[in-house]
DNA sequence: CGTCTATTTGAATGTACTCAAAAGCGGTGG
DNA sequence: CCACCGCTTTTGAGTACATTCAAATAGACG
């Protein structure tokens, strides 16, 4: 599978030497998932790290009452995976899956602590990656204390325009932190008027 | 001021040679914040990141409508700051202000760039700070999508049970999501049953 | 002691949820 | 090509969790 995607994610922040980026991409599991494929399931822990090629996965997590919860939808040049159970080796607590036709690679943890204790250099990706991420994070979680569901759902439409087209409202729903019932009463009131 | 601990926390994660600790100290800046005193103004560019030597500081922003919503309260040995703004370089949305009398580090954004390039095995620090940092946030999406206030409030006050005995209840109310009259009503219940 | 802010209380209200059922939609097989 | 199946989305009625507003009480600080 082709890992010029990759590399050129890495060199948006880094500048790679041949071998730093053949040992990446050497470390790198490709594989293809259909669509309802999972890419990693709740209750195992987690062993890789895992980058999105192509496609669209999501991560969720299943509560107590069985009510699914949308972590996150991972594109094309995201990163997805529990970094909770890949950091403790703790069971999981999210399932991760395809919502359409995906390739990913998978960067196994031993596989990755081994890269960054070889070339120091590349902890820099990572670390940009991860505060690129918590600001996500804290935006999200401003959304979701100070705007009502009717904006975050507009908000929401306008941050990821593409997602609408091929993720069900359900899971949308969910992400936003509400029921797909209301998503519904939401999306009738802003057509209808 | 004492950097001691902020070394032996760097340390927790990365060997360092003299010249590394040195030249890491050498850029912090050190000051005093007293009760109620502004580490961080919104509106303004957050230049550096916030080391929380000794004391609490809590982070917040104001929304539309003029009301508070804590983002993260940072005590002894936490890192805090809006790095929206300090990535991006445009005005924060937050502030941040001591809690109880306080000593912080400013590590100011040029200086953090120059050592990181100096020293990459720094990154190495900084990616697992985010990385756990990112744990935390998705620690508390899903509890706010997945638990009632009620349970909330007793999971912050069994992870946190310091806080609650110097931060006022206005502000535990607001990081958990709900008003303080309401988490008035949930402790009354919780005590009087 | 007085002032200022934080917390508590209560009543009315609202946002979003639950449950049940109907309608829509895509795929599959006869 | 139509009929049927399973799944998603929509609708509606009743309900619950949490908010708003107003006022009383409690605490902290000068």
């Amino acid at each position: 599978m082709d890992t010029s995607g990759i590399i050129a994610q890495l060199e948006r922040h880094l500048s790679l030497e041949e071998k730093e980026k053949l040992s990446f991409t050497s470390a790198l599991i490709a594989a293809r998932l259909k669509q309802g494929d999972f890419a990693e399931v709740a209750g195992k822990i987690t062993s890789s790290f895992i980058y999105v090629n192509s496609g669209c996965l999501m991560s969720y997590f299943t509560d107590a009452d069985g009510s699914d919860h949308v972590i996150q939808f991972a594109v094309s040049g995201w990163w997805t995976g529990d970094l909770h159970s890949f950091t403790s080796a703790e069971p999981s607590i999210y399932s991760t899956r395809a919502l359409t036709d995906s390739e990913v690679f998978y960067l196994p943890k031993d596989d990755m602590e081994t890269l960054l204790e070889k070339f120091p250099r590349l902890e820099r990706y990572f670390r940009i990656l991860f505060q690129n991420s918590i600001v996500s994070h804290q935006h999200r979680l401003i959304q979701n204390l100070s705007v009502t569901a009717d904006q975050r759902y507009e908000n929401f439409s306008k941050r990821y325009p593409t997602l609408e087209q091929y993720v069900p409202l359900k899971y949308i729903a969910s992400y936003l932190g509400i029921t797909p019932e209301f998503l519904s009463k939401i999306r009738r009131k802003r057509s209808g008027n």
